[in-house]
DNA sequence: ATGGTGTGTTACCGTGCTTGGTACACACGA
DNA sequence: TCGTGTGTACCAAGCACGGTAACACACCAT
């Protein structure tokens, strides 16, 4: 499987969190589980994306790039992701069969339809809405450690 | 990839305009270009999902098991794919991180949002739909041909 | 200036999934 | 009883993903 979009929505909901802070990747990699290398391969696909950039050196880390209302997980999706749910035959059909000369023409629409319903569900979420919800979960657990 | 889905509704679509009759794995490996291991393979899980069933011996082959205008592409998807469009985190996040306790719980709604908007648009179409584009498609090139 | 910090990038490896391909037992029809 | 075609097990190759280490470069503080 590909935990890449998962990863990063998380990241960027940290990097909401800190509120202009620069955040390094070994702290983000603390959060996720998972090392400090490997987030920065994914921050350098979300700063290739326009979702993120970086400052160098000491004091450095990772900023969003623009306000986290202004960030979908459709952007998301798009950054990490290569934005093919369904892989099409690996070898093509025989052009010698009726079926096996048109079935990729008449499964690429359906696929295509499928696939965008899929991405305009996601664009209607922004990382400020993950975030609340985030914040949202975490005041209730806080409620109910102090009601037991 | 996985090719699977597309494969599937490839085969499913021959057993359509096959008519009643038993199609064997090896003219449905022809049509899709593979070999007839991978075709019985694939017949297989959409025996399991209750889409085919199969006549041994000679003049054998694989029927639909009920007709194609009741068989969706979001069943075909269900019987050949593990329905999972996104991975979640593959190490469980730190718990002790109040973004990591509760990213998880947030992306699961979004992502099942996003997933069952998927799965109802491609519910919208069956095998019979996929069939009827496929002969029109197949009608058209005849002629274009025949005005050549 | 100089050392320390943290990024960006590359390379490499292990793992798991998918597919290609072979083989063989079993069921069914002629 | 023989031939046909399925169902299944098995193995090899290819590939994507994630884990890991290494290194050059940019930037800050002293």
């Amino acid at each position: 499987m590909n935990s890449r979009f998962a990863v990063a929505v998380h990241v960027l909901t940290l990097l909401e969190q800190s509120r202009g802070e620069p955040v390094t990747s070994e702290y983000i990699a603390g959060s996720v589980n998972t090392n400090p290398s490997l987030v920065r391969r994914l921050l350098g696909m979300l700063a290739r994306a326009g979702l993120t950039t970086s400052q160098l050196g000491t004091g450095g880390g990772a900023l969003l790039a623009r306000p986290a209302d202004e960030i979908t997980l459709l952007d998301v999706y798009r950054a990490v992701d290569d934005g093919a749910p369904f892989g099409m035959h690996r070898e093509r059909p025989n052009p010698a069969c009726p079926v096996g000369r048109n079935i990729q023409a008449a499964l690429e629409t359906r696929m295509d339809a499928a696939a965008r319903a899929m991405e305009a569900e996601l664009a209607r979420t922004t990382v400020a809405d993950v975030s609340a919800d985030v914040r949202r979960k975490e005041r209730r657990r806080g409620s109910a450690l102090a009601t037991r």
